[in-house]
DNA sequence: AGTTTATATAACTAGAAAGTAATATACAAG
DNA sequence: CTTGTATATTACTTTCTAGTTATATAAACT
């Protein structure tokens, strides 16, 4: 298997602290290339590209203001991975509960 | 910034479908090596490569059974990305709502 | 039209990640 | 103590990622 699934790269993108700042700087409202930059100490191409992986991951759209192309956090690109990890704390705990009980009544004494 | 930080290695531990599936595989209990490479196609030390992954990012913990090491899922180590996301939908959409507002307050008609 | 400003793209480097095969280690069992 | 089984480690290759500088594109402004 790889990693080029859409969870996958959703959890990619947010495995870097500098992605996941740019994230809490759009939560106070859309921003522009120039002005992301400004809280980094990162070029400008290199915080494109960060901002092509957060797209990707659905975590961001762009729009369009003037020459301005300002970053706008896409907070539904966060249900998928809310889901997964629903579907973990949920389900797995319930088997995993499931077969500690069964380890407990397999045990000597039971 | 960089990508070694305990939250970004979860992140990063996660962003595999097969270090996932292994995770669900160990829902079901506890398993060894060889019990998780039958499940792939992949080679032994390509399954502990990736156990090791896991367990950095505190995914997983490894027992002794005789000459076994089984993986044991570690409910626990999604914590940290539970309460990240938790941050997420609540104070960055409050902030993210507050925004909206203020918005509609300066649109014009306001 | 020419200049400035914002963003994207290209070409490149360095380092990390995932995989392999081969080998070493460690424990179990005759 | 030798053999078999489970796991780890080493050495290596390939691919991916994040960053850079330099340049191209595109919109805005005189």
């Amino acid at each position: 298997m790889n990693r080029s699934d859409p969870l996958s790269l959703t959890f990619l993108a947010l495995a870097d602290s500098t992605r996941r700042t740019i994230l809490e700087q759009l939560a106070t409202g859309d921003a522009s290339v120039v002005e992301i930059t400004s809280a980094f100490t990162l070029t400008q191409p290199a915080v494109t590209k960060h901002l092509i992986v957060l797209e990707r991951a659905g975590l961001i759209s762009r729009t369009r203001d003037g020459q301005r192309r300002p970053a706008r956090f896409r907070i539904e690109g966060l249900v998928p991975v809310d889901e997964w990890l629903h579907r973990a704390r949920t389900e797995w705990s319930d088997r995993l509960d499931f077969h500690l009980a069964q380890s407990i009544e397999a045990s000597p004494g039971n």
